[in-house]
Order: C-alpha cells, then sequence, then structure tokens
DNA sequence: AGGAATCTTGCAATCGTTTGCAAAAAACGT
DNA sequence: ACGTTTTTTGCAAACGATTGCAAGATTCCT
C-alpha cells in the first residue's frame, strides 16, 4: 500500500488531511486526538491517512489555542562562578535525570542557562514567554530573593536546593547540614583535631554544609577553617594546592564541598607528599561516580540525584494540577570509603 | 514612579498594552519588534508601559505567525546501552557547550533523549512538531541510515559523530580513526607488543577508534584484540575484570575506548596487581576533566568539545540560514600524560 | 499656500488547532 | 411510521502576535 513517502499531496495542516478525508477540519482534530466523540471508522480512516502522510499537527499553533506547551523549562542559574556550574558534573547528571522524567510524562524540555548578574529579570522572562507550562530551578545560586519574589506570583515552579526556614518557594534537595554533621562526625571519629571545609561559602548549599560541620565541631571542640575556593577545576586546583601551603602540618581532616574538589584536593594532598587516610582524612559530598574511582575512594556524602529528580518532576506536575505542595528534604547518607 | 509591580491593570497580550497606550497592537508589535516604522516618542511610551507591567509578547504565537520559534532541537539517540548514555559524561560536556553556544545567538534549546527502538520515528516526531526550527543529533548511535533518510528531505540539522565516506548528512566530529592511529602509535612506541581495545566496536565512532589502532598495528605487525564491554560504568567495571583475568599477562597495552573506561580500567589493573605504566600501557580518549585526575594522569586522545559545540551551532545557523554545509572534521590530539 | 514626498499608524487577514454550539444523522422505543 | 434520544459532524470563533496595504499625518519644496 503506502510505502510512508508517496505524500503526492503534501498535508501539512489538520485542514489539508481534511480535505483529503473528506471531513471537516474539526473532526480530524477530535480524531487525532483520541476524544471520543468521533465515530470509529470516520477515526480509522482519518488515522491512516495522517499515519500515510507522516502528518504530525504543529504544535505551536495547539499550544497557543489550548494555552499549554507540554514543555517543562530547566534553568540553571550561573550566580556565583559563571562558567562553571553548566558543566558540572552534578548539575549535568541530575539534568539527565530529569530529562527521563519528564519524557516519561510526556513533557519536553526547554533548557536555559543565564547569567542573573547580565540579566536581572531572566527568570520573569522564562515564564512570561509563554513557551513553558512550568519551570524547575536548577540551584539557587545566589537569587534567593529573586526566586522568592517569583514564586509569590507563579505556582508551577520548582527548585532544587536547600530548604530555608519559612521560605515560600517550593524545594527539592537534600539536607545539607545534616551532610555537614556527617561529614564531620565521620572525620572526628577517626582522630583529626584540626579540620578545614574546602569550597565556596557563599553558595546557600555549601554555606549549609559548612554550618552542619561548625555545629558539630563546636560541640566536640574541634577548631574548623573555612578554605574558600572557586569551583571550577581549573581555578580550585591551584587555589587549593595554595591553601594546602599556607596550612601545611595544621590541618589533618578536610571536608570538601563537593567530589569534584575532594578529588582534585586529593590530587594537591599527593604532591605534597600527604597520605590520605593516614597523614590527612577526606570527606567528600554528592557520591558522583567518580568518588568511586579515586585513589583512595572517597569517603563522602551521598545525594541521591534520581530521587531528587523524581522529586521534582512529580512536585511540579503536582502543582501545575493547582496543588499546594510542600518542599521535600532528602536524607544525605555516609558512604564509607577509604578517604576517611 | 512603577516599582514594577503596579500592573493594576493585567497586560498579557499585545493588545491590552495597545488599549493602554491608546494605539493599535500592530503598532505595539512594530515597536516591540524595534522595527523602524514607529515613530520614537510612542515607542518610548510602549516601552516603558511594557517595562512597568512586565510584559512579554507570547512566544507560541509568534512562532506561529512567523513560522518560526528559536528554539533548536537537541535529541539524544540511545541506542546501544540504553540506559547510559545520558548521563556520559562527555555526551553532557557536550550539551553544556552547546547551551551557551545556542544561547549566545539567540536560540532557545529543546532537549530530547529518544530510545529509537521503542519508537521508529522519533526524528521525524520531533522535526514535524513545529516546536523547532532545526534539530542537532548527538550521536549517530546505530541510527546511521534513518538520519541519511531524515537528511534527504530536512536541510536545518546537523549530527554530532563519525564521517563516513559518501554519506549525506552533515555532521561534526573527531577523526576518530586517526584518533584510533595515535593511540597506537603511542603504544607501540613505548615497547608494548600485545595490544587490546577496550570498548564496544559497535557505535559508529568506536568502531573507526578501533580500525584507527589496527590500521598501526597491522603495520608493525603487533597483535591486537578486541575486549567487548558495555559503555555504563556499573556493568563495564567487572567486565573489564574479567577481561583482565581472562587475558591475565597476556596484554602489555590498552587502548579504551573513552575515558571513562580508561579509568575503570585502571581501578582494575591496580586491583591486579599490575602496575600502570611500568606493567601494561593504557591510552584513553576524549580527554575528559577526569584523565587529569587519574592516578596516574592518563595519556589520551583528546576531543575538543567546546569546537565541536561551536562547529555544530554554526553550521546549523548557516543551514537555517538555506545554506547547504560540508561536515567538519576535526583533528584529534594526543594528550601525552603518565599511563602511556 | 498647494502639492508632492515621507512618516506613522490602523485595518484586517493570517499562522494551524481546538472547542462550544447547534444542525444533521443514526439509533431507539412504542 | 413517527417522535425521542443519542451519536457524529460542521461552523465559526477563539488563542496572541505579525505584516501587507492603504489611509491619515507630517514635513518639505517651490
Amino acid at each position: 500500500m503506502s510505502d510512508g513517502k508517496s505524500s503526492r499531496t503534501t498535508v501539512r495542516t489538520i485542514t489539508d488531511l481534511a480535505r483529503i478525508a473528506g471531513v471537516s477540519p474539526g473532526t480530524v482534530s477530535r480524531a487525532l486526538a483520541g476524544k471520543s466523540l468521533v465515530n470509529t471508522k470516520t477515526r480509522e480512516k482519518i488515522e491512516a491517512i495522517a499515519r500515510e502522510h507522516g502528518f504530525r499537527p504543529n504544535q505551536m499553533a495547539s499550544g497557543l489555542r489550548r494555552q499549554k506547551t507540554g514543555v517543562i523549562g530547566v534553568v540553571i542559574p550561573l550566580g556565583h562562578d559563571t562558567r562553571q556550574q553548566i558543566s558540572d558534573s552534578f548539575f549535568m547528571t541530575l539534568l539527565g535525570f530529569l530529562a527521563d522524567e519528564l519524557t516519561a510524562h510526556g513533557y519536553d524540555l526547554m533548557l536555559r542557562r543565564v547569567v542573573p548578574d547580565d540579566d536581572a529579570d531572566w527568570l520573569d522572562r522564562f515564564i512570561g514567554s509563554g513557551m513553558i507550562d512550568g519551570v524547575i530551578v536548577i540551584g539557587q545560586s545566589d537569587q534567593f530573593e529573586r526566586i522568592e519574589d517569583v514564586a509569590d506570583g507563579y505556582n508551577p515552579m520548582v527548585v532544587w536546593g536547600n530548604h530555608n526556614e519559612g521560605q515560600r518557594h517550593c524545594v527539592v534537595g537534600t539536607d545539607n547540614r545534616l551532610g555537614g554533621r556527617l561529614a564531620a562526625e565521620r572525620l572526628i571519629a577517626a582522630g583529626p583535631t584540626r579540620l578545614a571545609f574546602l569550597g565556596d561559602t557563599g553558595p546557600m548549599e555549601f554555606a549549609a554544609r559548612y554550618a552542619g560541620a561548625q555545629d558539630v565541631a563546636a560541640r566536640m571542640g574541634v577548631p574548623l577553617v573555612a578554605l574558600p575556593t572557586h569551583l571550577s577545576p581549573d581555578r580550585a586546583g591551584e587555589e587549593i594546592a595554595r591553601h594546602l601551603a599556607a596550612h601545611a602540618g595544621a590541618i589533618d581532616g578536610i571536608f570538601a564541598a563537593t567530589d569534584t574538589l575532594a578529588s582534585l584536593c586529593l590530587t594537591a594532598l599527593r604532591e605534597r607528599g600527604l597520605a590520605v587516610p593516614d597523614d590527612v582524612r577526606l570527606v567528600g559530598f554528592d557520591d558522583l561516580p567518580i568518588a568511586r574511582q579515586t585513589v583512595p575512594p572517597l569517603t563522602t556524602i551521598r545525594q541521591d540525584i534520581a530521587a531528587g529528580a523524581r522529586g521534582l518532576v512529580q512536585l511540579l506536575l503536582r502543582r501545575l494540577a493547582g496543588e499546594e505542595t510542600e518542599s521535600l528534604i532528602l536524607p544525605p547518607q555516609l558512604m564509607i570509603r577509604q578517604s576517611a
């Protein structure tokens, strides 16, 4: 019969198809939408023609009319360290899971990376574009307030990040403070008496991890210094080396804000001739695949990224349905390997 | 004056705005589009009102009318190893660069992950949706033919992958065969006399890498065996261990299809008590960030991912402008570190 | 001052689907 | 065979922006 390419008459619109089938456009629309209001026989005929000509209804037109697009926006604000984050292993992994999860629910994913400093209303712009039904913000970065503002007037938004007392936007994220506590406890239990936190304490997730570690350090009477670094591997590498040089011998336990930093730190320690875990103990955060492959393998605080993605999508769907939702705080988990 | 929130009258449409400004919708449209046809004074007034009410024209409606969406589709076909690729470090890094590059040119990015086995016309569906102006396919996977078919009738498409003699679709990618040669040459020059290729030889990129290595091995009279593995770290780890056990002592040079595999291989070698590079030499492929952090750091074949992303976008833009374009083959580069 | 040339604007059709409403057709009951 | 229900269909008005065309305002020139 049809070889799938016999489109002698190009059929681009529902109207073209209607003409061929000898019915009205309305009927075609209903048939293709699978609504029950159309006679089975007619529907089959229409479907056959559609298949033969490889016709698909225009999503733009449909979206315009129905006032919904079937697209979820995913936006990554690059506040602190402009360049780094988009290729950051953690965000990318989360993005992968999000893509899967959204697809599974019939949504498309529109990805946007923005630099809030250059573009103050990055979020309103995305939302107001009319292209997306809802938005997932990956990382609060330094945009907490802006997100809060938007949340007041726009419901279908869920944010990956840290939960703060009394905040108004719906967030999904790991309990970073608890994670920080677990890390510090693990370190201290193993002996170290002079701790350091490695990483930027600006972004709230990291600040919370640091605060968690401080909770424990203070309780146990162990000093904890913060060693600020950028997050991008290129710059962080030497920053870490410099920190290590500056505190030579004065630190025997390090809690790195991410596994990426931990891995760099491992390299830097090796270069200084310090053995892990014997001379210095090290705990990471995230439990990225890389954590299992370092030498020695990293003891780290695991974030369940897949669960996070599922949570984000599920909450967003419920919000799209008009529901109000609570935030979702995921428990971190201490993964004991060999670095601490 | 306006605090940016005083939207007493909600202005969602260009018509609302027109009413407030006391002009016709057409004029508003022209003013906002920055067309020269509107009086400066009127334009400024309109812009002011728009700003005050945070108005943005609906992209769907605009897209429908103008027959272009400002969105580029990026699709990742998961042919071989369904689960793995979306979170694969290489693809994700490429995706990050693509997002940057597209944004820089004013386009949005719509991401779709598809499983061709479940959905034969994944590509036509995406293209036919009317949501995207053009498409970038990341990886040919096992869909070479389907892509060729589509390329005949659809111009604004560029593919990341391997270039095959006489193919009809426009592709951007590294010269994998040359990369394979470089790897094998490096290995052989250092002494090894019994080589292995580690990785799946099914996907064409990998097949080409293997073929390149074979070119050299054959020329030099050195044996080269293929050790097939899956690409996902979870499965590959033990597969590699098994291969190593099976060929104990019979291999002294390994060319891994990707850095990820190389890194796993490093771990497996260590577990068997084999020293790199003394007992076994190892070369990877990609030059992912991880390559610099393994112990020892990986000698590898570098793909310039940023240049790839730039190339993909540039070619696509030219195709969108109606031009026909040639494929772009990027040169791989041998990065000498310590594993070989 | 009168007419030509140039700017600005409004009108209304259009992009391709969806959907409320009402007409037409079919099925049913007595 | 005729009046009622119930199914199927077509009509036409949206959705919100863009744009060719022509009319209305200005400006400019002699």
